[in-house]
DNA sequence: GCGATCAGCT
DNA sequence: CACAGCTGATCGC
């Protein structure tokens, strides 16, 4: 969750992607995406009323979070005050002050973020010099080396400050999987299940409101069918998303929701309460798309078996945060999330901080320091050259050389070859950025996990008191296998994968990213093969080797 | 009754 | 722990 506190140093009398408390009093507002994190106070009655008495405050962002925010009724008062931008078109906004009159000039421009549909960077600007806000990011290795507009002829542009959303920025989170990868992976996945027959179905438990439009897309391409969604209403200027989409149930790939869901797929329910047309019970497996694996406990359960692919735990080419923060070298990196490692070299303080006094700074502008502490805000702004030793909390007061959070290596050639030829900007974003957005790969979600879970519950009626409501068992060879009570799934189950007490206590003891070991694309493969055809992948086939 | 905050859950 | 939410309880207005 983004705890960025809404403002920048450099250009305070503009919020982005906070809209509460000392943001009410903001000249112009930005919002970066249309996710709810990002949007904090963007429905309150307060900024409601300022807004019919301004004349001149506008919340800026691209058309298609526009679109996205519009459609939602709460936040249609905010129609006559949005002024959509289109990407990578430098644009002057006056910061007026409306009751001195007093004015400041800043230029903003979007850049595509490819976090979720319309989601962009803001670049700023001005006479405090040029900063970069990404709100949330997730841009494929190279990808900023070809915004032209980060450039200034041959060279990137002086960034004197770079505002990160920064839960990536955590080294733990260093390698995630490529969009390709995970969209492979799941297409195998899908294919193998669905073919099966007409009752072998797909849920895609997709938890945000947007930003898993790329997946449908791509299912839908390559399997020639739609997505079971709730709703159209928030794609209806986009095309290329609303042919993939359907509101008709008879698809065997859903993401449809309901707020009891969870429930719904235990009991062997779709979301949309879909049944197959002659009664026999739908065969569903479980597909929750998510940046992270995490684990999942069910109360009051019996048993629970879930196979979980940890796509965060495999190598990646597509985003390296490490890249984007040393092609671009800004003098200050604001995280909204103090990564772990920072604790770390702030305990060896000494070696780190006293380095090269005048090097670049990392610091902290979280919610807390932020609204806080604004005088030693101010004085460490005016003074990068301090670099003391303070304890772990006060981290405004002794920022580290940005470069020590990561292995100090040069540049390899292929990084300065890139830095000093900017290439052409990403195709297809240059022009209008109407609606149409899917047309690229910019506004694909997130890197993938997965958890699947096959449903084994009660397909025959008879047993259906039987088999509870939470056991979730991977069992693939549905159709093949005779399938007996939940205490024969059980040790099925158990016979399948293996698991310690402390597995059985929290589900899988998934490693984390550093620890991993990187599959080979053919283990992966081999992987995806295993679970689609119900062979049997035990625990430590995902485990590392430490 | 509404909004904000928090705990709990997924 | 994290994502990006949602629900329900509690509190203040």
């Amino acid at each position: 969750m983004s705890s960025f506190a809404g403002r920048m140093k450099e250009y305070p009398t503009i919020s982005l992607d906070r809209f509460d408390r000392e943001n009410l009093h903001a000249r112009a507002y930005f919002l970066s995406h249309c996710h709810k994190d990002h949007m904090k106070g963007l429905k309150g009655p307060l900024l409601k009323r300022k807004l019919q008495f301004s004349r001149t405050v506008r919340l800026y962002c691209s058309f298609v979070t526009k679109e996205l925010l519009l459609n939602n009724p709460k936040y249609a008062f905010w129609e006559e005050y949005i002024v959509p931008l289109e990407l990578e078109s430098p644009t002057q906004i006056s910061l007026v002050d409306e009751a001195s009159g007093e004015k400041e000039e800043v230029v903003v421009t979007l850049l595509p973020a490819g976090h979720c549909p319309g989601s962009v960077m803001f670049l700023f600007e001005g006479s405090h010099g040029n900063v970069l806000y990404t709100g949330d990011f997730r841009l494929p290795v190279g990808d900023v080396s070809r915004m032209e507009h980060l450039h200034s002829g041959s060279r990137v542009k002086d960034i004197q400050s770079i505002y990160l959303d920064s839960t990536f920025y955590d080294p733990r989170f260093y390698q995630i999987p490529s969009r390709e990868v995970c969209l492979s992976g799941i297409s195998e996945l899908v294919g193998k299940w669905i073919i099966q027959s007409p009752h072998h179905v797909v849920w895609l438990n997709c938890k945000a409101a947007y930003g898993y439009e790329y997946l449908f897309i791509n299912l839908g391409e390559e399997f020639n069918t739609q997505i079971h969604v709730n709703t159209l209403a928030m794609f209806k200027k986009m095309p290329e998303i609303l042919s993939y989409v359907t509101t008709n149930r008879r698809t065997q790939i859903h993401a449809c929701r309901h707020p009891k869901d969870e429930e719904f797929f235990q009991g062997n329910r779709l979301p949309c309460g879909c049944t197959a047309a002659d009664g026999t019970p739908l065969r569903i497996i479980s597909i929750k798309p998510s940046t992270m694996w995490f684990g999942e406990r069910t109360k009051k359960t019996s048993v629970i078996i879930k196979t979980s692919c940890c796509f965060c735990c495999y190598a990646s080419p597509d985003f390296q945060i490490k890249d984007f923060l040393s092609y671009l070298q800004p003098v200050n990196i604001y995280p909204s999330v103090i990564p772990i490692v920072y604790f770390i070299l702030i305990s060896l303080a000494p070696t780190v901080t006293d380095a090269q006094p005048a090097a670049r700074n990392y610091v902290d502008c979280t919610e807390s320091n932020g609204e806080e502490d604004e005088e030693e805000e101010e004085e460490q702004q005016g003074d990068e050259e301090k670099v003391g030793a303070g304890q772990p909390e006060d981290i405004s007061s002794q920022p580290p050389r940005w470069e020590d959070f990561f292995t100090t290596e040069t540049l390899t050639d292929s990084q300065n070859s890139l830095r000093s030829q900017p290439q052409s900007c990403c195709s297809g974003m240059t022009g209008s950025q109407t609606p149409d957005l899917f047309s690229d790969e910019e506004t694909a979600p997130d890197g993938f996990s997965l958890t699947l879970s096959g449903s084994l519950s009660n397909h025959s009626s008879q047993n259906m008191d039987s088999c509870l409501p939470d056991t979730l068992i991977i069992q693939p060879e549905l159709d093949g296998q005779k399938q007996g009570d939940s205490e024969t799934q059980r040790e099925e189950g158990d016979d399948r994968i293996t698991l310690s007490e402390s597995q059985q206590s929290s589900d899988f003891d998934i490693p984390c990213t550093p620890e991993s070991k990187v599959p080979r694309p053919d283990e992966l493969s081999q992987l995806y093969r295993k679970l689609a055809a119900g062979e049997a992948v035990r625990a430590l086939d995902y485990r590392t080797e430490h």
